[in-house]
DNA sequence: AACGTTCTTGACCGAATGGTCAAGTGCTCG
DNA sequence: CGAGCACTTGACCATTCGGTCAAGAACGTT
């Protein structure tokens, strides 16, 4: 990998990391090899490290910047939305809409769980999440309308729960995601509200 | 692989599940080659190819093996209790409490969730488990406990919610397994009860 | 003791794999 | 035009992997 990049070199960087994201998500990551991912966009193989210093590098990397994103998303779905409950809500409907427009970091991020070289960074990708939902969860128990327990293992709870809906219903079966949806706020926010 | 096994060859093969999972939990699943297994245990390869005609057919006995053993401990928890949102309350905790036993099992069903060629095993495996709580919550819809709501989806959610509790505070962070379960415990109570 | 079966050995094989590099191409700017 | 940097090529390398197999050891049965 080398520093200055021209825009030439910014959008292979960015074909490279979308492309090997497709093959990951497909094959695997260890099944999928460097020559695979570089001879199906027909370049040779010192392109890929050109860019990047390692395979392992490059995954590091697809799951920082696809983290960023759907943060992004995230963020521009609640706007200012001022109350922290509906904020909850709509964090919930963003991140499956966008899952189900980039299904293939779903695989990834599994993946990656799995693997310890990978933690770190998913492990950091993860604890933001978390302290994102935390903070709107602190609020809502500030204002009375959550009971008062561990911010931190209900944003888990929420994440699990949301996280299990998505994957059954939008990616093995293939249903509808409205359903899926409102089955997840249901279950989150009566969860978070205890009785 | 043969069919008849002596005493000696059936200790031979739950030898060798039980120290490739352990590597596989380890190390992962790819990066853990037969010649790891086989050496760290002291034999020669041709022991592996006794037992199990290939490496992906052993991670599938693995988890199937494991998931058997799961279920197991779920029935006998739930014993012959009478009410269904008691009987679902005992199911998670005796979760929760197995796979703090055997926590080499959380990221071997992690990863292989990540595999294709692992699907169909853990595609079953799941489809079992959430045909178990779905009883219970159908029971309990019966019974007005319950909101009625799609019980699968309800039944996802509660696996969902737990495994992520699970995963984050017993296994990343190692904290006192107690409060974790509780969390679940209410969290998804609330949850399918809808307020 | 002798015989068939179960189990074990470990050298060996072909087929990858991740990664390197000397050589060359094409773009940009003075 | 030509110098210099950004990019590309693809043969090559050391290593490792999953899997085979002929040979033999251990066991159980009679």
């Amino acid at each position: 990998m080398r520093r200055k990049l021209t825009q030439r070199g910014k959008d292979r960087r960015r074909q490279l990391m979308e492309h090997a994201a497709e093959l990951f998500a497909e094959r695997g990551y260890h099944p999928t090899s460097v020559s695979d991912i570089v001879e199906s966009l027909g370049v040779g193989k010192g392109v890929f490290y050109w860019y990047f210093s390692s395979k392992e590098e490059l995954l590091a990397e697809i799951l920082r910047e696809s983290h960023q994103d759907l943060r992004r998303r995230q963020q521009q779905a609640i706007g200012d939305e001022p109350n922290p409950v509906m904020r909850i809500e709509l964090g919930i409907r963003a991140t499956i809409e966008w899952f189900l427009e980039h299904r293939k970091y779903f695989t990834l991020f599994q993946f990656a769980a799995s693997d310890e070289r990978f933690a770190p960074v998913l492990r950091r990708n993860h604890d933001v999440a978390i302290a994102d939902a935390v903070r709107h969860i602190k609020e809502a128990i500030v204002d009375g309308l959550v009971a008062d327990q561990n911010p931190e293992m209900l944003a888990e709870a929420i994440v699990g729960a949301c996280n299990q809906l998505t994957r059954t219903y939008v990616f093995d079966r293939h249903e509808p995601v409205d359903r899926t949806t409102e089955a997840a706020v249901s279950f989150c926010l009566h969860g978070i509200v205890g009785k």
